[in-house]
DNA sequence: AAGACGAAAGTGGTTGA
DNA sequence: TCAACAACTTTCGTCTT
């Protein structure tokens, strides 16, 4: 067992972060790393054939909700195993437990099927992380138990499970984008979305416009000095109350666009509020706010002037 | 000619009686 | 359940570069 380091070795600053997802804790200071692999995945032991498997490994495939039965379900009996029985009673008995096991998936599971394989596709369309997938999957799991789902398209709720996991993971997608990615109505993957995170009381942060600036400032392929300006003047609109109960993605995209300005990275407004999916008239409106209101016509005189 | 700007009318959703 | 309302869009004409 290493001892708990508070202290950089090789710099003494203090200054650690830990990066849990890799195990890592990094000095911010000096970068080193410090430690590595907190918890050891490796195994302890080693097979060398599947009796060495049987008997030594005691985890399973990890538990998902992203398999309609997430992953622990058991199946009665394969075709094969009917060799193994004997008398015909036990023959029977084989096949009524067969039976059963069919009529006991119900419409919930199989539902859960068709949806989850949906969920997939356009979790894969969007590049969604895997971490985002599993939330959308449960989701979606809890809606069908509650019969949320019942009066409503499978694809919508699949959409709407989606996107608020979207939300809740910070990788915010817009309504376009999810609509585009599965087919179904702006408006109706919005309706859907409220509905079951009303009905599941997920309570969803409002979207922090400053989530989407990486992805449309890529889009653009802006440099990462427009992006952090950007990303300031989130900030500074957040402490002048411009933000509330304006579109995020309208305040993201003039931010973005005043930024560019600054920078001499001209983007035309067309082209911003296309990879935002809003007007030009929002941006325009938004952008008339941010340079009253934070003062920014100096920086874009100066490097007009340039 | 393209982009920026602004006015006016229209749309879908929220809120409060 | 309905009307008022704010945010956003669409459309279109004008100004600027």
């Amino acid at each position: 067992m290493r001892k708990f380091i508070k202290q950089c070795p090789e710099c003494g600053g203090i200054n650690l972060f830990r990066n849990k997802e890799r195990g890592e804790m990094i000095c911010k200071d000096c970068g080193l790393v410090i430690e590595e692999k907190m918890v050891d995945f490796e195994q302890e032991w080693r097979e060398f054939d599947s009796d060495d498997a049987d008997k030594r490994r005691r985890a399973g495939a990890p538990s998902t909700y992203t398999q309609f039965d997430q992953g622990l379900g058991t199946e009665v009996g394969q075709k094969s195993d009917l060799y193994k029985l004997g008398t015909k009673k036990e023959k029977n008995k084989f096949f009524r437990l067969r039976k059963w096991q069919y009529r006991i998936s119900t419409a919930i599971e199989r539902n859960l099927k068709v949806a989850l394989a949906e969920l997939k596709r356009v979790s894969s369309f969007l590049k969604l992380p895997k971490s985002v997938e599993e939330e959308a999957a449960r989701i979606y799991t809890l809606a069908v138990q509650r019969g949320l789902v019942r009066g409503r398209s499978m694809e919508s709720v699949v959409a709407g499970a989606l996107y608020a996991a979207c939300r809740r993971h910070e990788v915010p997608r817009t309504l376009d984008e999810m609509s585009e990615a599965s087919g179904i109505e702006k408006k109706e993957i919005g309706r859907t979305y409220r509905f079951v995170t009303r009905e599941l009381s997920i309570n969803i942060l409002p979207s922090n416009p400053a989530d989407y600036i990486p992805r449309f400032a890529s889009a653009l392929s802006l440099s990462a000095e427009t992006q952090s300006k950007a990303v300031e003047i989130l900030e500074d609109a957040r402490e002048a109350e411009l933000t509330s109960g304006r579109g995020p993605t309208g305040i993201a995209a003039a931010a973005l666009y005043v930024s560019s300005l600054i920078h001499g990275e001209k983007r035309t407004q067309r082209e911003v509020a296309d990879v935002a999916g809003v007007t030009e008239v929002t941006i325009r409106n938004r952008y008339k706010e941010l340079i009253k209101k934070l003062k920014l016509e100096k920086q874009i005189e100066k490097t007009k002037k340039k």
